[in-house]
DNA sequence: TAAAGTAGTTACCTTTGCGTAACTATCAAA
DNA sequence: TTTGATAGTTACGCAAAGGTAACTACTTTA
């Protein structure tokens, strides 16, 4: 489990391989997609996720340059947990209660 | 997603709940069942968990003091997440290449 | 020659996560 | 009165995570 949360223990890359669930993706699709991510912060996910095995980086020689990201294996295997990690949200989420000021 | 991960979105949190998953466990053993983790980790953890609704904290009123820590239903719903993400990191763990010096 | 599109990078800064070590409170027992 | 046990808290600081904004590189199209 430590090994786990040392690849998955950030807010975003989740969220990425989750986006990455039924579709391949370009660089500013993902940016699009997932909102309030930051390209910087994009930018290290991806190369950390590729590192360790979770997803692939496809360069196409054309112009104007485009890349494609998509899941391994090994992080098609997170698919099914990411997707209950949604689901348990939407069963279990409660609007916080309004501030009175 | 966001949300989700709003709240688990951490190294250590997903496992103190897979630690909590068939036990509940009082503040020392947590520690000592966890290895690597802080106590000052371990408290802000348990009082954000606690405050999200996915753990509980029970306390005794005995001498020495008793504190115990159990899931919620919120939590409990979890347990077959974070067991699946044990499995993942062991099916599809490598060592690392060793360092050649 | 300048704009437009893609996929980033870079510099700079703030916030959060996390670690270590020492300290607190309470009461019982030695 | 000192020790021991439990469950923390506090002070301090580092490093990682994350944000913003401006900039780069390449080539086509206007």
């Amino acid at each position: 489990m430590q090994r786990s949360m040392g690849i998955l223990g950030t807010r975003w890359k989740p969220i990425i391989i989750y986006t990455l669930r039924d579709r391949k993706a370009r660089f500013g699709q993902l940016d699009a997609l997932i909102e309030n991510i930051s390209r910087k912060v994009l930018t290290s996910s991806l190369k950390e996720l590729e590192e360790d095995g979770i997803i692939l980086r496809e360069e196409f020689k054309e112009l104007p340059p485009r890349v494609e990201y998509a899941l391994t294996e090994k992080g098609k295997a997170l698919i099914p947990i990411m997707c209950q990690l949604a689901k348990w949200n939407e069963e279990y989420y409660e609007e916080p209660a309004p501030l009175i000021l």
